[in-house]
DNA sequence: TAAGCTATAGTTAGGGC
DNA sequence: GGCCCTAACTATAGCTT
């Protein structure tokens, strides 16, 4: 599958709903596995926001 | 594998840098599928940021 | 550390409800 | 919109060099 534009806005909605989810996740596993701070924020083309902030990690804070 | 912290250093090292690089693909590729605007910032647990933001699109804005 | 390899675990497109 | 399913695709852990 191309990285392109999805052009069919039902499709669209599904991937970005499903790929956000992935998303959030894999950051999460970054921040716990390798005890990483993360801050990710997400508009999507209907100016929705969506974010995801790491927990604070005992190992890099006090 | 289980999603916990990896307390072996070079282990961690190796899965911070290969995470964060598939991480950042995601984000891009989220971005470009769905016209989102994205941005990520990450602190490694020795302090080192990283940060992905997308590009503008034409889609959402002006 | 950093590549490169590869088996496997994980993600997701497409479809139905 | 959400949830479930499966086939196909992708990311990556563990290993070698």
């Amino acid at each position: 599958m191309a990285i392109e534009r999805i052009e069919n806005q039902t499709t669209r909605q599904v991937t970005f709903s499903r790929r956000r989810t992935g998303l959030f996740k894999k950051a999460n596993e970054l921040s716990v596995l390798c005890g990483a701070q993360i801050g990710l924020i997400i508009f999507s083309s209907t100016g929705k926001m969506f974010e995801y902030c790491s927990e604070p990690s005992r190992h890099t804070m006090g």
